[in-house]
DNA sequence: GGGTGATTTGACTTTTACGTCAAGGTCAAT
DNA sequence: ATTGACCTTGACGTAAAAGTCAAATCACCC
């Protein structure tokens, strides 16, 4: 069948804007087909479209995004390339498992806060 | 002791500008102490620091960082607003539940693309 | 074949979270 | 008294990631 997205369509999907497809297609990140000048989706622009959504929640600049997204088009193929990158994705462990743990204490706060409005509650409306 | 705390001090410690700090002394999310003119930091602001920073890398705003350290310093008396409170919490965990899992897929992504590496080295350098 | 609604481009604007001067106050040590 | 380190306010600048708006074009339907 091999069909094709109209901008809205994903834009409804993914609850963006079509200023930030387009936004994404002039950064390089993706790049749907034209027909005429209405650009045509497909799957794996849509697949593209959700890493980018992903990398987006948790915070990655869009510059990082297009590099994660070089990688896997077009892999460097010399030792020392290779040795830099892996390097980089160290750092990208480092900082999304710092991340983590930030978001799991956080998680904790608000269970903290919703404990203490639950007391609240039940000490000010007995009877709930 | 009740040692105080230079500006300095603090952007050492945990890597900001003083221009940061000063900015959110002008958002009001902290309040150091005066002494003439020049701010001193106690414990409490040391503190109140480490959790504004936390909630910076996980992506929170100003907004939602001010938020939060209103709702510890100033937990709301009335049922309603306990009740939407809540509601609140639950959303802010529901994001970060997410933000978790996006964290995840992405550190399984980078393990993959670190074995690509790795599997490519050994193929190129032989004896590395 | 004209209207309607979706799309496109391009330019300009906005918001957030600071950075960057400029211009000077404070204080301890020399 | 001067130097040097540190601190202050205030104004202006900036980069990222879109939002907004205008004008033009396109597809489609009756």
């Amino acid at each position: 069948m091999n069909k094709f997205y109209t901008i809205t369509e994903l834009t409804r999907e993914f609850g963006v804007s079509t200023r930030t497809l387009r936004f994404y297609e002039d950064e390089g990140l993706i790049h749907p087909e034209r027909r005429g000048r209405t650009r045509l989706f497909r799957m794996s622009d849509r697949r593209l479209i959700q890493e980018i959504l992903r990398g987006r929640r948790i915070g990655f600049t869009i510059a990082e995004i297009r590099e994660i997204i070089q990688v896997y088009k077009d892999p460097p193929g010399e030792a020392g390339q290779l040795r830099l990158l892996m390097k980089r994705v160290e750092e990208k462990r480092e900082e999304l498992n710092q991340k983590r743990r930030d978001i799991d204490e956080t998680l904790d706060e608000l269970n903290n806060v919703e404990e203490a409005c639950l007391t609240r509650l039940a000490e000010i409306g007995v009877g709930t």
